[in-house]
Order: structure tokens, then sequence, then C-alpha cells
RNA sequence: GGUCGGAUGGCCGAGUGGCUAGGCAGAGGUCUGCAAAACCUCGUACAGCGGUUCGAAUCCGCUUCCGACCUCCA
């Protein structure tokens, strides 16, 4: 690859050069959701984070297999290895199938994620679909050794493990520390110590959602699955291994150990974890009572907000912080996003029609800005995907197109090599990278419904009849429509 | 309480031991019948207190405040 990729690694807390194992080929594990009930915003935000970075690695011509799980079985309600599997208790209170919450809101979860113009994974696997692949990791880290069977269910013996490994070694916590500080926490009598979590649980009666396994009945553990599925889909070594930054200390330590039980090695060479959204300071979580749900963002129908966002819109507010940035949702911050989409999206419209003018002498001011704001997409990208950075870099590219386009500044005096570089690296990065649209015609007949009263308008005008050409064009202001008349003596319109 | 991470101009948000990101909002100008958009110009910020340094917002220490994790969470 001609650029060189920084991304920070959480297991070794530093930026390093991205050298994958097996150029071209990319192997990113992402854990998915938890498909009990609508996913949020902040759920969201972690999945067009990788979406970026998926995209971007696609981009500089990596062949990427990106597995992302949807957990339908195995996690756990409330307290420690104790409480209903979350499925299966919103199941019962809905009086509803396990698989029929399941269908539903993995459905919801693939047209949220489409809505935001994110890619799919190139495999999603579920958990109920690898009950095999999971009760046979089981049974390689009970031959091992790491793990003990206690009536029917199986856990892993954190203390014994971290004898010869270093179970601290993602989260940077010391094992005594974790020892003396965990909470005590109820249903720790069958377990051998306070760090052991299940690896299979043994199932009450009133379970619906379980599996015969050499233990008995039982469900697996939430951890499980993601090491199982990474195995069958990735291999025992990949590049990239990411999730929220809420995974890390648990799910993603018990993950590696699970892997160094069984297989002898961390499965993943990059761990790359992103930061949390949230609401007034605070993590935005159902059990705060303070997330946001897609659509209410869209509608605007949150208490919180004061009108309504596209869904580009929020994408974009996303990418103007860097993945591993808390962002804070505001309406105030909204709006900036929403004035600077605007801005960036019209420009990549002007640029599609832009045609470069004859060829004079070069201006090399205007010529090595637009190289360099070029290059500086990429560099923002190579830098840990700093989404910011590049987003700066395309605005430096949209003042040019607005120049060239308004006729400030004469296309004409950059070589045309440059032309065309400027015109695909914004449309590479505007599209393809960080996965923008423009959210241009409105589909069925208002195109031409705008062009006619366009038309009526501008006869207006020449009649000097401003009254008139005053009143459509404020009349079309209150329903959403600005126009805006150009210097050719033509007029362009926008929808708000 | 323990561990970790933050604190940047009115708002959002990059970055970094010396060369003052950017956007939004605001001010002025160009253009326009008037607007809008666009373009040009302006605003010189890095929590506080010490220290290291020729030089720190950037490194070190302390203080204050905020958050995350330690319990299911993207």
């Amino acid at each position: 690859m001609e650029q060189k990729l920084f991304v920070y690694n959480t297991l070794t807390r530093k930026k390093e050069e991205f050298i994958p194992l097996d150029a071209p080929h990319v192997g990113m594990y992402v854990c998915g959701p938890t498909v009990y009930s609508d996913v949020h915003l902040g759920n969201c935000r972690t999945f067009i984070s990788f979406d970026l970075i998926f995209r971007y690695l696609t981009h500089l011509g990596y062949k990427v297999r990106y597995v992302r799980n949807i957990t339908d079985a195995g996690h756990l309600e409330g307290d420690a290895d104790e409480g209903e599997d979350k499925v299966s208790k919103k199941a019962r209170l809905s009086a509803l199938e396990p698989m029929e919450i399941v269908q539903k809101y993995t459905v919801d979860f693939h047209e949220v994620m489409k809505t935001f113009n994110a890619l799919p994974p190139s495999i999603e696997p579920t958990a109920t679909g690898h009950i095999i692949e999971q009760i046979e990791l089981v049974k390689a880290i009970l031959d091992k050794g790491y793990a003990y069977e206690v009536d029917g269910s199986v856990y892993f013996d954190v203390e014994k493990y971290n004898q010869t490994q270093d179970y601290g070694i993602l989260n940077g916590r010391k094992l005594e520390d974790m020892l003396n500080n965990t909470r005590t926490l109820g249903g720790q009598d069958q377990k051998h110590g306070k760090l052991d979590f299940a690896l299979w649980i043994k199932a009450k009666p009133e379970h619906l959602m379980k599996w015969p396994s050499p233990w008995g009945v039982g469900f697996p553990g939430w951890h499980l699955e993601c090491s199982a599925m990474s195995n069958k889909y990735l291999g025992h070594q990949f590049d990239i291994h990411g999730g929220g930054m809420d995974l890390m200390p648990t799910h993603h330590t018990n993950e590696i150990a699970q892997n160094v039980a069984s297989c002898g090695n961390n499965p993943a060479t990059y761990w790359l974890h992103t930061n949390m959204l949230t609401t007034n300071g605070q993590k935005m979580s159902k059990s705060l009572g303070n997330s946001f749900l897609p659509n209410e963002l869209f509608n605007g129908t949150h208490p919180l907000l004061k009108k309504g966002y596209s869904p580009m819109v929020v994408r974009f507010f996303f990418l103007q912080a860097s993945y591993r940035s808390t962002i804070d949702f505001s309406n105030e911050a909204i709006d900036a996003a929403e004035s600077f989409y605007k801005r960036l999206s019209e420009a990549a419209k002007k640029l599609a029609s832009l045609q470069q003018n004859a060829l004079v002498a070069v201006d090399d001011e205007i010529e090595s800005a637009i190289i360099a704001a070029c290059e500086d997409c990429y560099n923002g990208m190579n830098d840990n995907f700093n989404s910011p950075k590049t987003l700066d870099a395309l605005n430096n590219i949209a003042k040019q197109v607005n120049s060239f386009a308004g006729g400030t500044r004469n296309s004409g005096a950059i070589k045309a090599e440059t032309f065309g570089r400027m015109k695909k690296t914004y449309n590479d990065f505007f599209f393809d990278v960080l996965g923008l649209k423009t959210e241009d015609s409105e589909g069925g007949d208002t195109d031409e419904l705008m062009s006619l009263i366009i038309t009526l308008r501008n006869q207006a005008k020449v009649n000097k009849d401003y009254a008139t050409s005053d009143k459509i064009r404020e009349g079309l202001k209150q329903i959403g429509f600005q126009l805006n008349d150009n210097k050719q003596g033509g007029t362009d319109w926008t929808k708000n």
C-alpha cells in the first residue's frame, strides 16, 4: 500500500503503523449489537465509526473480511451469570417467541444502518447459529485446564490463567487490584474466584433459549460467541478487533483469555475502541434513560430536540470528532454540523457538473493549494482515521471548487491533471470513504415543478415585478425550498 | 474507594515543545433589484498553580472540575 496508515492500538496504548498479517487481506471483527430492543444512537455511532474504518481500508486497496456478530442469545440481564437471558426475558414479557424478538430487532438494526449509509459487513454471524462451535470452545478450554464445571455450568478460572498469562493485558489492570475492587455480587457461590466468568450456564426449566451440551441443558456465556465466531471466520489470528470502549475492560479481556486458553494466542494484532456518545456529559445508555432512538432524531420527536436532522447530518456530526473522543450531543453542535455538511454537500454537487476552463498559465498558488488539500485528505485518515482532519482538507477543496464555480478563480489556471485529481479525491473521500451522500433530488415530480416555478419567477424578474418574484421566493422558503440566483442568470434550489 | 481518560476562543472540534487547523455563530466587504449562496477580511483560545526549557497550550508535578470502567451496556 502506498499510504502509511497508523492506528491507535489499545493493547499497546500507542499509535502503530498498520501492517496486516497477510496483505492485501485484512481480517476485522467488530462486536455487534444485542438484538433485544431498538438500537440507540450511541450504538449507531460505534458501527458508523467502524464503517468508516472498513471503507478506508477498502479504499486503500485492502481486501477486508469484516465480521460483525449479532448477539441473539447468551447475553445476561443484570447481575453476573445469575440473571435471565436478555432476549428471553423480553420474549416472555411480550409473549413472543425469542426468535420473533431477534428477527424484529435484527431487521430494525439493518434498516437503521442502511439509513446511515453504513455498508453491511462481509459476514454477520449469530450466536444461536454457532452453539456447536461454542461448545467445542468450552471443551477446549476445559481440556487445557483453565475451566471447571459446577452443577451443569462451566466457569473460566481467571486466577489460574493469570499464573501463566496476563489477564489484564488489555485493560492495564493488575489482578490483585481487580480482585480487591470488584464489587461483591450475588450468585458467586459456584465460582472458585471472584473474577471467574461463565462459559456455559445451566438453564432453569423456565428458560426459553437452551441447548443440550456435555454438561446438560444450558446456554453459552456472553463472551464466548465472539471468540468462537472470530476463530471460525477469521482464524486464530487476525488483524483488527473492535468494539465500543465499554466492552474493553470486561468483554474483550475475557475474550482474549478464552482465545489464549484454547489456542494459545491473542486473536488480534490491533484492538480498536470507539468512544461513547454522551448527552449533557453523560454516557448515552438505555439504563440511564438518556438515549435517543435514530427515528426520534430524524423526526425531531425527542424532547431534547428543537428539530429533526437527516441521517446524513447525523453521520456527518459523528465524523466531526475522531472516533476515540467522546461526542456530546447538543442542538447547537448538530446545527453547526448541519451547516457544514450542506456546504460540503453543495460543493460535491457543483463539482459534478464543473468543467475545467481552457488552460492558461498555471497559477502556482492555486495549484499547490489543491495538491496539498488532496494529500491532506489522506494524511487525516492515515492518522488513526482522523475524520475531522480529512473534513478540513475537503473543505479546502470545496473552497477552490466554489471559487471556480463562482468565477472568482479561473479553473484553467491549474493543470488538467490537477483538476482531475481534485475531482477524484473529493468524490473518493466524500462518497466512498466518509460514506456521505448528497440529499438532492426529491424524486417524483418535484424537479419539474420547481423548474416551472423558477421559470415563472424569472419572467417576473425580467419584467422587474419584484413584488411577485420575492413573493414566490418567500413562499417557497416557508415550505422549505431555498432559491439561489446564480451569476449566470439562472436559479438553483435546495431543500432544507 | 481503585484504575484509566478528559479540561482548547460564544458553540463544536483537530493539533502540537517555537511556524497562530477547520466548521458554526458574529463583524466588515465584494457580488446581487433585494436576498441567499459563494468569495475576501477580522476575532489570537488552550482549567488553575508551580517546575523543566532560550521558548510550553503542548513535557513534569500538584490542585480543581468532569467523565468512563470496576455490574449488562456500542
